[in-house]
DNA sequence: ATGGTGGCTTGGCCA
């Protein structure tokens, strides 16, 4: 059977909603990561969801940040937070084991501090997050099963993953930190679906609100699914939504999606 | 060009 698996930073979920339940419509992907719904879990428009089918769950925080999980099939669990911090309090993070057929996929939905600026306590932070990260893939890979880590990581692995990637040199997304810390983690054996599947040079998957940059096709591509190897395995196709950027009211990133056969 | 745009909120932060 397949499995298709999407990851979208909405970029506020009261803002999107209309655009959400139209996209759900339409590519009907049977397990949607969410991030940035900068909403509280009891604000969160669930019965709208629920109505098209879905199970959902949701770390939110007041105004920021927040994550949720969508699925057609079963959620057998649902955890918040990355582990290794206790005090850090920004929800950025959501593990859930869904049931599908012949067994379990893992997916973790993400949303990767943005780091900027670079001199402020909001990079080291940012660096720390990817540690934990790291760890906890490195425990979860252990495991060997279909594992997704699908999410906004706020990176940009290569030059080729930016239009103009001179105007990001020193930017927290592009810093050879940020992308040490993204190569590690791929290093640890797991692959990134995009780059798998097809020529990622010149396919964004955010273009900012800002000077026409959408327009210009000024993108950069910071929104990954990164899988264990008995996902990578099962690998069949990429598509970035990109005219989900196109509607009236977007959010400034697009979905990406992913299916497993 | 120290701006530009948008979301969540009511003064200002975050991206």
């Amino acid at each position: 059977m397949t499995v298709s698996v999407a990851t979208w930073n909405v970029n506020g979920i009261k803002a999107r909603i209309d655009n959400l339940l139209t996209w759900l419509e339409e590519s009907k992907p049977d397990i949607a990561c969410l991030q940035e719904i900068k909403s509280v879990d009891e604000n969160f428009p669930k019965a709208r969801i629920e109505d098209l089918g879905y199970n959902v769950v949701t770390h939110g925080q007041k105004g920021f940040n927040g994550v949720a999980i969508l699925s057609l099939l079963p959620i057998d669990e649902a955890t918040p937070r990355l582990p290794g911090d206790d005090g850090d309090e920004q929800a950025r993070f959501l593990e859930a084991v869904v049931s599908v057929e012949g067994g379990a996929l893992r997916v973790c939905c993400l949303y990767l501090p943005n780091g900027n600026p670079v001199d402020s306590d909001k990079f080291p932070y940012k660096l720390s997050w990817m540690e934990r990260l790291e760890a906890f893939a490195r425990d979860r890979l252990a495991l060997e099963e279909p594992l997704i880590l699908a999410g906004d990581y706020n990176v940009i692995p290569m030059p080729e993953d930016a239009r103009h990637p001179d105007e990001w040199v020193g930017d927290a997304l592009y810093r050879p930190e940020s992308r040490g810390a993204f190569r590690r983690l791929a290093n640890l054996g797991m692959t990134d679906a995009l780059r798998a599947s097809s020529d990622a040079d010149g396919l964004y998957t955010f273009w900012d609100y800002q000077a026409g940059a959408w327009q210009k096709n000024n993108g950069i591509r910071i929104d990954h699914l990164m899988l264990s190897p008995q996902a990578a395995d099962r690998l069949s196709g990429v598509t970035i939504e990109k005219h989900v950027r196109g509607w009236e009211k977007p959010s400034d990133h697009v979905p990406v999606r992913i299916e497993l056969t």
